[in-house]
DNA sequence: ATGGTAGACACTCTA
């Protein structure tokens, strides 16, 4: 059987739901998670959700701020809210999905993007940032005959030469600093977590989820990073069959500076 | 080298 999740930093889930139907009508991934919903629980359009057919709501959000939400078509069962670094912030929730023989173990995250001075001393942005990062070591791809990890998410680094536009122009920007690649990449291995948007592309290939809103013309000027992610353990990377990165939403009416990732998985 | 845009919420923060 098919299975797809998909992952979208949606920068105020409220302002932005008629995007949201669009997608969901569109591409009718199994499960969606978001990121920035900026919405306190009570006000979360669950009503919206259901009327498309994601009947099943699991969120972790706050007034203003961060904020994060899985929806799904099927059951989903909440594993764990993370107070990661214990600063109270809503940016990340675990659930467990049945797809095929699997359950599946699914983490839905929100790193801190840092701030803009890249420097841990005088920046505590940047120092939660790290932080989280290595905090994140403990999250691993567990994984047996019948269950598997995923984590997708908003992670806010860009961590290979070609997940930016500029790789020599960003070592100094935050997002592709050497201190954030290196621990992320270390983190992830630590974890035996797959790069599954890396796994079957050439590595001088581009890849971007995520352009700025402050661009003049984010399409031509295209000066993007690779933001988001979607990684799984050893034995669900063997049923990956593929993914889209949603390129056009950036271009809709009134978007978010994030897009869509969908990635299938084809199950006993 | 700088400043550019966007959203929430209530004036300034976060991204």
């Amino acid at each position: 059987m098919s299975f797809s999740i998909a992952t979208w930093n949606i920068n105020s889930v409220r302002l932005r739901m008629p995007l949201v139907e669009r997608f969901l009508l569109e591409k009718a991934p199994d499960v969606l998670c978001l990121q920035e919903t900026k919405c306190p629980d009570d006000q979360f359009p669950s009503t919206a959700f259901r009327k498309l057919g994601y009947q099943h709501i699991v969120i972790s959000g706050q007034k203003g701020y961060h904020g994060v939400a899985t929806v799904a078509r099927r059951p989903i069962e909440l594993v764990e809210k993370r107070d990661f670094c214990t600063m109270g912030d809503c940016r990340h929730l675990s659930v467990r999905v049945t797809a095929g023989d699997k359950k599946v173990l699914l983490h839905n995250f929100y790193v801190p993007a840092g701030g803009d001075e890249p420097d841990p001393g005088i920046n505590p942005k940047f120092r939660h940032k790290l932080d989280f990062v290595a905090e994140m070591n403990a999250i691993r791809a567990d994984h047996d005959a019948t269950s598997g990890s995923v984590l997708v998410g908003d992670l806010n680094i860009a961590p290979l030469e070609h997940d930016v536009w500029s790789h020599k122009q960003l070592l100094k920007v935050v997002s592709h600093t050497p201190v954030e690649t290196e621990n992320f990449e270390a983190m992830r291995k630590a974890g035996d977590w797959v790069d599954l948007m890396r796994l079957n592309v050439p590595y001088e290939q581009k890849i971007y989820t995520w352009w700025s809103y402050r661009a003049q013309d984010w399409e031509s000027s295209d000066r993007g990073r690779r933001l988001d992610h979607v990684w799984s353990s050893q034995n669900l990377a063997s049923s990956f069959t593929g993914y889209e990165i949603l390129r056009e939403a950036r271009g809709w009416d009134r978007p978010s500076d994030h897009v869509p990732v969908i990635a299938r998985f084809d199950l006993e």
